[in-house]
DNA sequence: TCATTTGCGACTGAATCGGTCTGATATGGG
DNA sequence: CCCATATCAGACCGATTCAGTCGCAAATGA
């Protein structure tokens, strides 16, 4: 009901970390997943998902792990979620190809679009360095209303 | 994985119909229903919800039925998604009483808290007269990073 | 009085999600 | 050269959530 997966959340933590990581050695799975408490098996799973849309590198073999495949300041909290849970859509209707079934008397299939798009936009503000850093600058995002 | 339920769209639906039907006569939750081409059980169910927090007025008895309680200007998406789907938290973290276990090591629950403040400020931007009028002008929101 | 309509909780089947397991492949180090 | 250590991929399962239904009570206008 309007909540992102434990997944993301997970991958959010991972990638933070190898942000706060890097220029060492490469992290493996089950060092981060360690760290933070969580399964390490599940852990896993998420970092390989974020390795398949090439946000982060794999180093195979042993003495291996995940380091960060772009600038934390370039990778973004929508990056993140979509690598992993998919696409952000807060209907189903707001593809075209979505099998809503009332999608042409759907009244309320436009402005829904227009707050996902807002909502995109926040997503895609918030980058990695964001959530490192300790100052707060405000950032103006512009609504459609 | 962020998205809100089919329930609280069609709680919007339903008081995007009332807004627009308002100054005339009470609609029923099977009028509403047959209008969109949903269940009429599930959506006097979602009436229920709405009535229950005071966004519609209900009539009971014959030629009963809803009746938005306040302007539509003064209705935001927040107010009717909260009704019908619960308070909108994007993570289980959030909130103090969460029962995340890794909350202490969690590095990531600040930062998602201001962007869960960001998402709540666009949805209550949005009000049910934005959501019919047919201009959109833009409006800034503030967003903490 | 009675048909209509809301109110509320219990219930069910389906879909999604969190998490695990197995097996394959790559690779650095002893 | 071998093996411990990693990633990679997909199948799998139990638990939770969700969409949608049903039954019964209470209100109320005609």
């Amino acid at each position: 009901m309007f909540k992102l997966s434990k997944k993301a959340d997970y991958g959010l933590i991972a990638v933070k970390h190898l942000a706060m990581h890097r220029d060492q050695h490469a992290c493996s799975a089950t060092e981060i997943a360690e760290e933070y408490g969580i399964s390490t098996m599940l852990m896993a799973k998420v970092l390989q998902k974020l390795a398949r849309q090439r946000i982060v590198a794999a180093k195979h073999g042993a003495s291996g792990g995940y380091l960060l495949a772009k600038e934390p300041s370039q990778i973004t909290a929508l990056d993140v979620i979509s690598a992993i849970d998919g696409p952000v859509l807060i209907t189903s209707c707001v593809t075209n190809h979505g099998n809503c079934g009332a999608a042409d008397k759907c009244s309320v299939r436009e402005p829904l679009r227009r707050v996902n798009e807002s909502i995109l936009s926040v997503l895609s503000t918030v980058t990695i360095s964001h959530m490192s850093e300790e100052q707060h600058e405000p950032v103006l995002v512009e609504l459609q209303t």
